[in-house]
DNA sequence: ATTATATATCGAGAAATATCGATATGTTTA
DNA sequence: TAAACATATCGATATTTCTCGATATATAAT
């Protein structure tokens, strides 16, 4: 867990967007048919869909997001799904606290 | 407070360090003999020999870290100390709580 | 007034990040 | 097997960040 690579990936605003709308998937998405509920988080379509940016970005951010430890990525068939990953998230939030 | 701001200013090994030792000042540093303890923070000289960085690069980061609101600087004489300002701290820690 | 000290700002080159369109890869369907 | 679909990767350019040495500014000491 590096905190100055989690804090980089967060510097950016559509990256923290991202983490919120995978923190309450279900107040920014319609569940995917595919899968119940969600579980696995949301797939790459959905989220491109609702930032704005190209399809080539937000795979690239989720990439960041995901090599930061801060989001867990399920391939199902077709698609990938993204969640947060709560204890990379907890322990950043720790050590942040007795940090700054 | 701008969140994203924040994290940018964090994601420098650094500047995160030199938040710790702002921190912490007494274990970081001997206090300064112009004024009494560490109530107005560190002066840029001693982060600076700390840092190994150049002074332009120390004074840089603690300007970085100043836009974003992180720390608040006092000029006493010739020397400006900073200090971390924990209202944004405070803030910050909860933003982020709430968002990822 | 001049010099010394502490800090801030400027200008520059190198490295990293942002973002795109095009293309490749993996999976499912016809 | 071929076509369609979802996602990932590649290559490129523009912007931002990193970091330095040089210089400017503010204050204090001589």
């Amino acid at each position: 867990m590096e905190i100055t690579k989690i804090s980089s990936a967060l510097s950016n605003k559509t990256r923290l967007e991202v983490m919120r709308w995978l923190k309450y998937p279900d107040q920014y998405f319609t569940p995917h048919v595919e899968v119940e509920g969600f579980e696995m988080g949301v797939c790459v379509g959905k989220i491109h869909e609702k930032s704005g940016l190209s399809q080539s970005t937000i795979s690239h951010y989720l990439s960041i997001l995901q090599n930061a430890e801060l989001v867990i990525a399920t391939r199902i068939g077709k698609w990938t799904y993204y969640k947060p990953n709560e204890i990379t998230i907890k322990n950043y939030l720790m050590a942040l606290k007795s940090n700054i």
